[in-house]
DNA sequence: TTGCGGATTATGTATAGACGTAATAAATGT
DNA sequence: ACATTTATTACGTCTATACATAATCCGCAA
């Protein structure tokens, strides 16, 4: 029977789930099971809250925390009345982790170094202002380096710095600290736009690299913004050879 | 005063907040304004969930749901007996859109057809067991395809789908569905991993995409499991010019 | 000074109940 | 037969409380 023996029912809970963490961890767990297994296929009305909590013998409350992560986790769509149901896979979406470069090149088992090329500052160009998406010309800090392992040329980086938005910058040679690393540093939390294309490298690049002009290339162009003011723009271009982008997709984190 | 009201000083509060939505969604917002706007550093102490409670006139319960959600997008740590603190900004990662290839033509603002050129059942040789990560031969559909974008070709697909992962798959010939969309249709959840290069492209890929062989392409890799079984491995080619990946990143997916 | 043990405290989990909200289903009137 | 109202239902939010858990703090002793 379901009379509603609060405490007392939960310990019992506790002793038969016992290896397991949090009870709505279980349920949610569970329900994932169901839903990757293609027991549940899309479309399918999973149980109601009242039911799943009947059937897990605890609160309405904790099958909501549940099913809410599933909701959110983009598993599971909500409906009010009308019951959750399984939703269908989102169009291929992968997460791309970007790493700083010096972790990359040792994860590859090269001993990382850089070097500062150029160093300059001064109002934003026409080209800049396009770089940035700015309007105004403001102060900029134009910085190039070159990312190696193991001695090798791996990554050409082309940067300009919006010093409206990052004055501090000013203040740094960028010689014992590369750019990126010191603007995470530096820059509290920020949005930013990706760009990946495949393209033959332009005069610059094909030389620091030390490539054939004809060797195709990664390029990934980065505009990152802080509370929409645009904090800075990159452009690393990579030896097509050199570089994997690896980015792996999982219905949800857990 | 602080004097427990209950729901009497819950209508005070809507009849405050008004416009917004829920109250802990306020309080996410709220939090993450402070956080984004720099005005909580990394490492800062955001205030207990009491004190947050005191100040927003609710229960304890309503903080932690907000918090909770903050933790898991990654925005603040939380520590017992310590409190909840700022994270320092990720590795920077980003969340590549790899919507579908009708989507992705269309958006262009092109006409989208696609073409299936050849069409192969067999027991999975040496190469495709490698493309799949697979030891035992298993039968396998191999299918190439062409996909234009106003009767241009914009990517040259070539697919190999494990059947014994996907039997229906071998009732299928492909020619008015691609195989992409089929297998999203059919095939409930997945992980997925794709790889990211720039190389030349090979020569079935540049004869069908009618570029030189020396023009940089984009190649994008996927493999697809289900419950840790190889589903499907297939190999995008983009000719440099036609694509741009991009990707967008935000702290949190508010 | 250093190491250990207990008190303190913030978060983590769960509960039972309440009311709001939106969408469906049923009953009703035209 | 169709449109409109009403009732039902399941999710959404919030409360007040309880106890678990783990880390820190503090005092005491070696």
């Amino acid at each position: 029977m379901t009379t509603p023996l609060g405490r007392e029912r939960k310990h019992l809970q506790r002793a038969l789930t016992a290896t397991d963490a949090s009870l709505h961890t279980r349920i949610l767990s569970d329900i994932k099971r169901h839903i990757l297994s293609g027991h549940w296929p899309p479309g399918h009305r999973i149980p109601f809250e009242h039911e799943l909590a009947t059937v897990y013998e605890c609160s309405r409350m904790t099958v909501n925390k549940a099913l809410s992560e599933l909701a959110r986790a983009g598993l599971i769509e909500r409906r009010r009345k009308a019951g959750s149901f399984v939703c269908r896979p989102r169009s291929q979406a992968a997460v791309l982790e970007i790493s700083d470069l010096k972790t990359e090149v040792e994860d590859l088992g090269r001993v990382y170094r850089f070097t500062r090329l150029a160093l300059r500052r001064h109002t934003a160009t026409e080209a800049d202002r396009r770089r940035l998406g700015l309007s105004k010309a403001v102060p900029i800090l134009a910085v190039t380096c070159l990312h190696l392992g193991s001695e090798t040329p791996y990554c050409f980086e082309d940067r300009v710095i919006n010093l409206a938005a990052v004055p501090a910058a000013d203040d740094e040679a960028f010689l014992w600290i590369a750019p990126g690393p010191w603007l995470i540093a530096h820059v509290p939390w920020t949005e930013a736009e990706h760009r990946i294309t495949a393209t033959t490298p332009d005069l610059a690049s094909a030389q620091h690299l030390a490539i054939m002009p004809s060797t195709p290339c990664l390029v990934v162009d980065r505009l990152t913004w802080r509370e929409r003011q645009p904090v800075t723009h990159v452009r690393f271009t990579y030896p097509g050879s050199a570089r994997e982008l690896i980015a792996r997709f999982e219905p949800s984190s857990g």
